[in-house]
DNA sequence: AGGAGAAATCGACGTTCGTCGATATCTGTG
DNA sequence: CACAGATATCGACGAACGTCGATTTCTCCT
């Protein structure tokens, strides 16, 4: 053991995207937080965001398998692990599937990494 | 095949840290992109970045062991990972080795997921 | 020099992840 | 109703991940 110790971990109430910078965080809070990071740890769905947030409009899932060079059954996979971050939003359209960022979560995902005048 | 096509995928000059909502990321830039996010898609290592943002001061990797209920070899392994992110510094003092945020790296981090204004 | 203690590395393990082809499900059209 | 086309799901595979005990490496102290 070291001289410095006591770092002192509390336990709030768990709630969504509690921001890394907030004293205490709880095992389960980083649980979520790491839960919706690794939605985004993948360089696939790192490119389908971005085309979603450069879109103006909602993008067809069928678009995407060409420009990522992936099947279908993968495009599916990783759209459908973005949705289940709460990141994308579905829109059926008849046999298409519309998928558009969601901006508000987005939004609070970046609040979870403000770090400045914390600490 | 649908009616929205041409999505775009340009090829500008691969860089550190592309927004994720700038136009254009390419393939290489979502590759870095989610390198960053990977090293934080871990429930401890969320834990472990809390920890050393809400500490005034860097802290010693054998007071992480206790807290986090992990091996010395699983925090190590967690801190390296980390490191070689960019996120932390590492300052070694005799035996001991101090861990602290690197606060530009965070601060570069959070700004890759900001969405306002774009698209 | 020898010992204590912290950290990195190694080897092994079970689990999760990313990928695909194949199949099943659903929707609109003729 | 049968067909075409988009999507979801299944089964399988190799690769990467998280974990630990054991070992090695390093630094300080006596």
């Amino acid at each position: 053991m070291s001289p410095v110790r006591e770092l002192g971990m509390a336990l709030p109430a768990a709630r969504c995207c509690t921001p890394v910078a907030e004293a205490g965080l709880t095992a389960e809070e980083a649980g979520t937080t790491a839960r919706l990071f690794k939605a985004l740890a993948d360089p696939h769905r790192i490119r389908i965001v971005n085309v979603l947030a450069t879109s103006g409009e909602s993008v067809c899932g069928c678009d995407l398998e060409e420009p990522l060079g992936l099947s279908q059954a993968t495009v599916s996979f990783h759209l459908n692990k973005l949705y289940e971050a709460g990141l994308l939003d579905r829109d059926k359209r008849g046999v298409w599937v519309y998928y558009s960022l969601n901006r508000e979560a987005a939004a609070r995902l970046g609040d979870v990494l403000r770090f400045e005048g914390k600490g």
